[in-house]
DNA sequence: GTCTATAGATCGATAGAC
DNA sequence: GTCTATCGATCTATAGAC
């Protein structure tokens, strides 16, 4: 379909240069289309950015609601948390990139919507961490930085993870998760917990729904 | 001067719009000059990116190496890393949101040399982390994804960091360094490390040397 | 639903007076 | 060293044929 052609180019091009130096002709181009054709599927070019962008963190908090429907503990909540947050900026780092960058450029009311989507999200990890400390699982002095802290550290993955680097996906994940466990020092009988302790019931991926951006990459 | 009143325009706006939606007028206009004036004092509007970015990093490499040359104790030598980046990104909020996120309009020579300093930079962590492992003093799987994690977690600060806060910058220093301390697993005879367990001569900051972009947030 | 053609504004950068 | 004036390219968006 044309539109999804269009969105996708739309999402290569703001994630490589950018919002603002990606021209409209340069969305047609890449969509193979005419820049005329772009305005029969949107009113302005900021439509596409509000498109990618909803998209991107309504899906991320849908996916972060179902993990907390099923899982209790705030440890195990934290390491799913960091799973979902790092697996899918690693799987469509092209949408995670531009939900990170581009927020400056949205003006009006869509740019209020957008917060609103991200501080909802924000929210619920705040849950997970007072949660942890009201049960004495985690220990941490001021949980609001150590939510801004966690949540920089696993969106950081968009920046620099690539399928050909290093290190696979689920070690990045196992480690992340680990790093998280340390940094609010999750424990249990005094002992520091690690993913392994956990025993959650199945990779946290498993909650994680199909999302648009996937398909941008192959081209990418 | 008026090439002061040009660099600390083009910061503020790239700050706040970015580079590529920051247009040569829109800096003449702050800056209080014509936009024939600017080009008395630069080539290209890129020159001013490069300038704001090569000055912010190389402070802070600078800063960073006299840290590493006064402290010897990898659990020293992070938290002062931590506090470095954490302070000069909250002082300097503007050149360092410049430095984050306007790379990509980089082109050609300099793109490359910036990129040579950032992971100058980062190998400097990089090494404080190694140093810990060697000592048995910090407990982490890999390295390399700590430093990843622990540079994004100390750099996001700039992006919520306000002196109108809740908290004030010498709080989120202290917090940023035991969560740093935590995230490593940084132990002394079994026991978790924290920045009041360390003994440091005197606050991190004392490294830190007086950079260009101050004067630009007194308008901003 | 896709195209050609172009309007009207704005862009980065320059010429040349003072 | 700062200005007025402007070039030529490029921008977002639209008109209207097919």
């Amino acid at each position: 379909m044309t539109k999804e052609k269009i969105l996708e180019a739309a999402l290569r091009l703001f994630a490589r240069k950018g919002f603002e130096a990606t021209s409209i002709r340069d969305i047609a181009l890449e969509a193979e289309v005419t820049s005329s054709t772009l305005y029969h599927y949107m009113k302005t070019k900021e439509d596409l950015l509000v498109a990618i962008m909803q998209e991107g963190l309504q899906t991320l908090l849908g996916n972060a609601k179902e993990v907390l429907a099923e899982l209790e503990a705030p440890e195990q909540q934290l390491v799913a948390f960091v799973q979902l947050h790092v697996t899918s900026h690693a799987i469509d780092k092209l949408t995670a990139l531009v939900v990170d960058t581009e927020f400056r450029a949205l003006t009006g009311n869509t740019r209020v919507e957008i917060a609103r989507l991200r501080s909802e999200y924000e929210l619920l990890w705040q849950r997970i961490l007072t949660g942890g400390l009201e049960g004495g699982v985690f220990t941490i002095e001021n949980s609001k930085l150590a939510v801004l802290a966690l949540l920089q550290m696993c969106t950081g993955v968009a920046h620099w993870y690539s399928p050909d680097g290093p290190n696979s996906l689920e070690e990045i994940s196992l480690n992340f998760s680990d790093m998280a466990l340390a940094l609010v020092q999750a424990k249990r009988n005094g002992q520091q917990l690690t993913v392994s302790d956990l025993n959650l019931p199945e990779p946290a991926r498993f909650f994680m729904k199909p999302w648009l951006g996937a398909a941008a990459h192959e081209h990418s």
